[in-house]
RNA sequence: GCCCGGGUGGCGGAACGGUAGACGCGGCGGACUCAAAAUCCGCUUCCCGUGAGGGAGUGAGGGUUCGAUUCCCUCCCCGGGUACCA
């Protein structure tokens, strides 16, 4: 009989099934019994545009494969999925068409639900959410009136990054190399009121708690890094004009001695009242001036000369009397400490290149590398050479040219009894200073989620009461920003009256970042349709946290920073039980096409969609796992997609024709009847080997790519004994009688197996195949366990080595001694050539594996 | 500059310190076919050799080891993150 695998057939066949049966869904009831722990596995939520790309294809593709392993161990899987609906590129496409952007937005998860069913991810759609819903967004809405109340939320007037193109403030973290991550513009600086979450007041807890997850080490360094801890001290010097304190925080207190000029920011509130009045005024107002308009892309720059003006003022040095001229430059950032700073040109690379542009003195400190000197000498002053290394010297070394306390000490050791002296002194304390700043969450945008408060002219700033959320995002006619929020011009809307006295009040017309929304998504996932609270905390805490998390290392720093952020501040305001939201991080590697980012530009977008139109989704999805390790980058190549197709139908076809071989029993799934021997037992110790393999490759491992290959040899394995019993390689058959009823046996055994295997990856393949062959349906099967006495053999190859290279193979036993291995490997002849002449030094044995003989 | 990754056949990639190149792609040869497609079988790191076999080989150079793709040091190249962060 013909066999043909078409999964154009099958696949909505299956699907079908699954969503009659709602196969995926979890019931609350069902995980709230405490017997239950249920696996929570979660793909980053996705951006609606237009249609899902391969990028999301192998994020499910991934998530869908530890979902199904997870679930065929017998846990509870929650597997939600939802939408990150509001955002920028809807509202731009309004700009430029006129179109709502709710109705592009909606057109967008018709068209990505549309996909995700038609790839067969197993999710529990019940649970669905879009961010731009009323209902879910009442919800942010809510949280952040709990931030409000908690003092987690201020709004002041800051120095933000503006995009001159789309017309709003960005956060921080949405400016690469200068420039707006979405437009590319050149940002500028400006001075506007501003919505912030003080994440810096977590700034501690955010760095710690890495400890307590199991991340991919460099992600945990991306979020070291941004949060950026450095240990120092702040030290104040006096203005020997004005009596003023201005502190400085250095991590380099060992190089107090060191200053000779001092410098201040350009947006440091006094550089103004400093030179009120003096001949300096003009000059270093205007030099003000232009740094604050410089785009901030030019003035970022380490290399650029450094320029500043002289303020004409002066500070004291605390810790020496030095009177040290006062600077205004732009290569001091006013947000990062204090916005001055002592300058030490002798051991600063900064510092010594703005010395040497103005003319001013560079002292030295510390002397040279202790040249000669090991490093347990620390503090034994015989043992420093002073050598004179050129300045400026960065390094480490003695002190020098300081105080008697501290010259001659190792530099390192100095800094540890800086702070004490610094303290003991008044002149100065131990300080830690975080480069993490506070996260910007107003957007002068109207595509976002409204923040609910109302300005009144007599009580200020006044939330929203709860009982009148959500404030609903009202229509507009025009959605070009013009430097405030298009919701500006939404004059019914914008009028209202203050909950607090009734009066006359305005809306807040700036909307969320839309990172606040994502923020707090995998909660809501928990209790979905709640209509009382963002979440219920018997929900979140039996779901929380989540067991598995996958998607792009670009939100590495951002979402999920935030999204830790959001739990560790819920939790202390009592509404939540979870320190950190995502245990297991996996990042997945993006799919390139011809070795380049695919870009509608470059013409080199692979379409998932028309992927699956001519192989099927099954070969989409074990393709995208099959590529390469699903952690690294990896190219998309049409022959690798055929080959896997190849794969698919073969083992398709060879189960379809097995299952005719015999009557559907689930029995066929768990082994056979007889004793095997020759090619059927090679054929079951190969299935054991593959459901070995597959298990330990799956395990937390993410192995995908050897796992699938392991299958491909049990296939071809499968193949190889059919060809035996049915004639296929063009020859008869070699295998006939009852014979042929005991390979076809084993052949059903191991076609079942490997579509069991191959499940997670494949399910609607899997599906087909092993109902053929079973009459029952593998996702309610047991993940298959692998026999111990098929995994063992009773002869392994010998390989024996002289001086490390192999020379000879042999079988042996697989108990064999070592005795018994070395006298065997001495006895084989063609080992006699490179032993001859030679002295026999030693002999390495490793029993099952090898004989090494060192000769001389 | 600093911090992470990564350099293995023609290509994607496999290899608890123990047979380098599993599996797939591509290529070559063969079977089936009137022919082609599909399918099936075999070969395929490089060099020398008809052959048996020998030699070289995991970015470069050192080191540790009986034995290194794997561990250590120095350097080169590619990718990512970050950058006047005091």
């Amino acid at each position: 009989m013909e066999h043909r695998y078409d999964p154009q057939e099958i696949e909505p066949r299956w699907q079908q099934v699954w969503a009659d049966e709602k196969t995926w869904e979890v019931d609350n009831a069902v995980l709230q019994d405490p017997a239950v722990d249920p696996v929570y596995v979660l793909e980053m939520l996705p951006y609606p545009s237009g249609e899902p790309h391969v990028g999301h294809l192998k994020n499910y593709a991934i998530g869908d494969a530890v979902a199904h392993f997870k679930r065929r161990q017998g846990k509870t899987v929650v597997h939600p999925l939802g939408y990150d609906a509001f955002g920028l590129p809807a509202e731009n496409n309004a700009i430029k068409t006129g179109q709502h952007p709710r109705d592009a937005t909606e057109g967008s998860i018709a068209s990505f639900q549309e996909q995700f069913r038609r790839w067969g991810v197993s999710i529990d759609w019940s649970r669905e959410l879009a961010t731009h819903r009323p209902e879910y967004y009442r919800w942010t809405q809510w949280l952040f009136l709990k931030f409000f109340a908690a003092g987690l939320v201020e709004r002041r007037s800051a120095a933000v990054n503006w995009d001159p193109v789309d017309e709003t403030v960005l956060a921080n973290e949405q400016v690469i190399d200068g420039r707006g991550d979405r437009s590319g513009a050149l940002v500028e600086i400006r001075q506007l009121d501003q919505w912030f979450f003080k994440i810096t007041d977590y700034a501690q807890r955010l760095l710690d708690d890495l400890d307590t997850i199991e991340w991919p080490s460099h992600v945990k360094t991306m979020q070291r890094n941004w949060i950026g801890r450095s240990a120092g001290a702040r030290v104040a010097f006096r203005c020997e004009e004005t009596g003023t304190d201005y502190e400085v925080f250095t991590t380099r207190p060992d190089t107090l001695f060191g200053a000779t000029f001092f410098v201040m920011a350009p947006e440091h509130p006094d550089v103004d009242a400093l030179v009120a009045g003096t001949p300096q005024e003009a000059e270093v107002k205007a030099y003000v001036q232009k740094a604050l308009t410089a785009e901030r892309g030019e003035r970022g720059a380490a290399d650029k000369p450094k320029t500043g003006v002289a303020l004409g003022r002066h500070v004291i040095n605390p810790v020496n009397g030095d009177r040290l001229p006062i600077y205004v430059a732009d290569y001091v950032l006013m947000d990062y400490g204090t916005g001055a700073i002592m300058a030490v040109p002798g051991h600063d690379q900064r510092d010594f290149d703005f010395a040497q542009a103005y003319g001013l003195p560079v002292k030295r400190v510390i002397a040279g590398a202790n040249v000669g000197a090991p490093d347990d000498h620390l503090g034994d002053e015989a043992a420093w050479e002073l050598s004179e290394q050129a300045l400026p010297y960065v390094g480490d070394g003695p002190v020098v040219n300081s105080h008697p306390d501290f010259d001659g000490r190792h530099n390192r050791e100095a800094l540890e009894g800086m702070n004490a002296w610094l303290a003991e002194q008044g002149k100065g304390e131990a300080s830690i200073n975080f480069r993490l700043r506070d996260w910007l969450v107003s957007r002068q945008r109207y595509w976002g989620c409204p923040i609910p408060v109302v300005h009144c002219p007599e009580h200020g700033i006044v939330p929203v009461p709860e009982d009148q959320l959500p404030v609903v995002l009202p229509d507009v006619e025009d959605y070009k920003p013009k430097g405030k929020s298009p919701l500006a011009a939404a004059e019914e809307w914008v009028n209202t009256t203050c909950p607090t006295c009734g009066g006359p009040a305005k809306r807040e017309t700036d909307t969320l970042d839309t990172f606040v929304d994502s923020s707090w998504y995998f909660l809501r996932y928990t209790d979905a349709l709640n209509a009382q609270a963002p979440f219920d905390p018997a929900m979140t805490n039996a779901w929380m946290p989540v067991d598995q998390y996958i998607g792009g290392v670009e939100h590495a720093i951002l979402h999920l920073l935030y999204s830790r952020f959001f739990c560790k501040a819920l939790t202390d305001m009592g509404v939540l039980n979870v320190n950190e939201p995502f245990q297991n991080l996996f990042t997945q590697g993006m799919i390139t096409k011809d070795g380049a980012k695919m870009s509608k530009s470059k013409g080199n977008v692979v379409a998932p969609r028309a992927i699956i139109e001519r192989f099927g989704v099954d070969t989409a999805r074990t393709y995208v796992c099959f590529l390469g390790p699903p952690d690294q980058d990896a190219d998309w190549s049409d022959e690798g997609v055929e080959g896997v197709h190849r794969f698919l139908s073969r083992l398709w076809r060879l189960s379809a024709e097995a299952a005719e071989h015999g009557s559907p029993d689930a029995a066929v799934g768990r082994g056979i009847d007889f004793e095997p021997e020759g090619d059927d037992l090679e054929l079951i110790r190969k299935t054991h080997w593959a459901i070995d393999k597959v298990s330990q490759d799956l395990d937390g491992r993410f192995a995908f790519n050897t796992a699938i290959a392991a299958v491909m040899e049990l296939t071809n394995a499968i193949s190889s004994r059919r060809n035996a019993v049915a004639g296929g390689d063009g020859g008869p058959a070699t295998v006939t009688g009852e014979d042929a009823d005991r390979a076809w046996a084993a052949i059903r055994f191991a076609a079942a197996t490997a579509s069991s295997l191959l499940q997670p990856f494949a399910p609607h393949l899997s599906s087909d195949a092993y109902e053929r062959l079973t009459g029952v349906r593998v996702w309610e099967q047991e993940w298959p366990t692998a026999e111990q006495r098929f995994l063992q053999r009773d002869e392994f190859e010998l390989v024996i080595q002289v001086q490390g290279k192999v020379r000879d193979r042999v079988m042996a036993p697989t108990g064999a001694s070592k005795d018994e291995l070395q006298e065997l490997a001495m006895g084989r002849e063609k080992l006699q050539p490179f032993l001859e002449g030679k002295t026999i030094v030693k002999t390495i044995v490793v029993p099952g594996k090898l004989v090494n003989v060192v000769v001389r």
